[in-house]
RNA sequence: GCCCUCAUCGUCUAGCGGUCUAGGACGUGGCCCUUUCAAGGCCAAAACACGGGUUCGAGUCCCGUUGAGGGCACCA
């Protein structure tokens, strides 16, 4: 007898007392009154029987997007927290869309954020396979099954007939505009000849016509749907692969899943589902739909399609993309976990541990959420700031290899605290330190280097004389060049500002940068002074009166 | 068109009938710090979609309206 228990025991039974804390899955919304919030040994994971399972599945039609690893993060989060099993199952029963990059991007995706799967591709199972194409052999003889008890039916209809051909059908009697069960009466036997005979058919479920079925869902409570407005969904293509309404139910009852978090979208299918589970006679999962992630402008939900921020960067959709923009998966994993829940008024920087410890269903919120993406790339900041040196150093240097530098590790780690407070995002490391590693330096306007209420001259002179002391400060590093540059101004009667601004933009090219002192350091001495060499060179030419 | 779901600051959210003159975070504006930019600190503006009920009392419960989202494939 296997450990598993029943979604029927889960419903009907009072939560057991191993259940009494608040953060367990068993309290519903129905079951409010019930619910306390428990915050004493948060750190300690409960000691619970092994029952849940979850499962993401993916269709590995492309590249797995934010939407969808929010969905495997809600999943794994409860596993986690429940010390259950997290499931990765493939629903590859689509041949058309079928796209053989996906898979390795999956895999590699649900790695880079952390999210490790009990059962699943490349670590098997007792369940498996966990491949719905190497599983057809079972979605026939299920199909067959409701064939055989009259729940299901072959349809004979082509497909274009369906999509087009019935206009009058979309409009009366509030039916769906789906197919018009025009071969629901066909004779079985008739019926089953023609497919003997090799004509092509799928079958169909056969939805009852009367009542209504009403589901309970963990996050938004009972959700009740006219059965006569749900239309017989095919079950089995003509090319005998499941749809995933079959393919789903027959694989998560066989794969003892134990509650179902999938995406708002299915709520409008879920009665078929359970009417499908009825017909075959199983018990139904728990079921929760998760709220959608939506577009950053809130309208409609987040698409596969580029998006465009205001200032022209190409905002990422893909996992892929959010690593290559520089995003921390710790970061992300943090952001996306707020998506739709949170755990009190005020945390929202939270260890993945945290998360695992403090995750629970009833604290998901049902409405859609857009994705903010100025939110995460200020997480993704304070997720960079807390990194240490070396390890941010090692996170850089991947970006730095991509923009072209030539950079050593040693170097890295001199110019990483120069730079760590001024990044959101790892790919900004390029605009960052470029000067550091240019031959030479890109043109800039000269006159950048004449501080405010000074003319060229005035720059020249401040350039001159800073450029005299820094070929003699010893050594050559932050605190020396400070104590000697702020003695300089002082002797020159300026403000620290007016001289160390045409340093700055001598030496690194531009107005904006970072730390003088410490850029000066690292850059080296020879370096410094050719640029300010030029710099000078740039001033005469601006002023050539003024010498 | 039909069905389903949802509805608190621009965005993510707290809120489980009185503790809400509605709290936090991002973003925005201002100030402080300061060699630029950041980071950090402080302050500010900013929301209960609307209309009816129920109740001594409603952001919180009920109904309706409106709005938004999702679905209506031999895709998942």
């Amino acid at each position: 007898m296997s450990a598993w228990v029943t979604s029927a025991w889960i419903r009907t039974q009072p939560p057991p007392s191993w259940c009494s804390t608040a953060r367990c899955h068993c309290a519903t919304r129905g079951q409010r009154s019930s619910r306390r919030r428990s915050r004493t040994g948060e750190g300690k994971r409960m000691s619970l029987p092994n029952t849940v399972r979850v499962r993401f599945a993916p269709s590995p039609t492309g590249m797995l997007h934010v939407g969808g690893l929010r969905s495997a993060l809600f999943n794994w989060l409860f596993a986690r927290h429940s010390g259950g099993t997290f499931i990765l199952r493939i629903e590859d029963t689509d041949r058309k869309r079928y796209d053989p990059r996906a898979l390795p991007d999956l895999l590699e995706s649900l790695r880079w954020l952390g999210l490790d799967w009990d059962e699943g591709p490349e670590v098997g199972g007792e369940y498996g396979p966990y491949f719905q194409s190497q599983r057809t052999h079972l979605y026939g003889q299920y199909a067959r099954q409701l064939l055989d008890s009259g729940d299901a039916y072959y349809c004979f209809c082509t497909s274009a007939r369906q999509a087009g051909g019935n206009p009058e059908q979309t409009s009366h009697r509030g039916a769906a505009t789906g197919y018009d069960r025009r071969c629901r009466t066909l004779d079985a036997r008739a019926a089953a000849e023609r497919v003997a005979e090799g004509e092509s058919a799928v079958i169909r479920l056969k939805m009852p016509l009367e009542g209504r079925t009403t589901f309970h869902d963990l996050i938004r409570g009972d959700i009740s749907v006219d059965n006569g407005i749900q239309d017989d969904v095919v079950l089995l293509k003509s090319d005998g692969y499941p749809t995933y309404h079959l393919a789903n139910v027959v694989d998560d009852h066989l794969m003892r899943i134990t509650h179902i978090m999938r995406a708002d979208e299915w709520i409008a299918t879920a009665p078929r589902h359970v009417q499908l589970y009825k017909a075959l006679g199983w018990q139904m999962p728990a079921i929760a739909h998760l709220p959608v992630v939506l577009d950053p402008s809130g309208k409609g939900k987040m698409s596969k399609r580029k998006k465009v921020a205001a200032d022209g960067r190409v905002l990422p959709v893909h996992v892929r993309d959010f690593r290559e923009a520089g995003y921390l998966p710790e970061a992300l994993f943090n952001f996306l976990a707020l998506i739709g829940w949170h755990y009190d008024d005020h945390t929202e920087l939270m260890t993945r541990q945290e998360i695992v410890d403090r995750f629970s269903i009833e604290r998901i919120n049902p409405a859609a959420a857009a994705f903010n993406y100025a939110k995460l790339d200020n997480f993704n900041g304070v997720y960079i700031r807390g990194l240490t040196v070396e390890e941010l150093t090692d996170r850089l240097m991947p970006f730095v290899v991509r923009a072209g530098f030539h950079a050593d590790r040693q170097t890295l780690l001199r110019i990483t605290p120069l730079v760590r407070e001024r990044m959101e995002r790892l790919d900004q490391i390029a605009g960052l330190v470029d000067f550091f590693f240019a031959e030479q330096l890109a043109d800039y306007d000269p006159l950048e280097l004449i501080p405010k209420k000074a003319d060229a001259a005035e720059a020249c002179r401040l350039l001159a004389s800073a450029r005299e002391l820094l070929a003699g400060v010893e050594p050559f590093d932050h605190d020396s060049i400070e104590r000697a540059l702020r003695g300089l101004a002082e002797r020159l009667d300026v403000k620290a500002g007016q001289l160390f601004q045409p340093i700055r933009v001598a030496v690194c090219g531009r107005l904006v940068a970072p730390p003088l002192f410490g850029t000066l350091e690292v850059m080296g001495r020879e370096c410094a002074l050719k640029r300010i060499d030029q710099a000078l060179g740039n001033l005469a030419a601006l002023a050539p009166l003024a010498g």
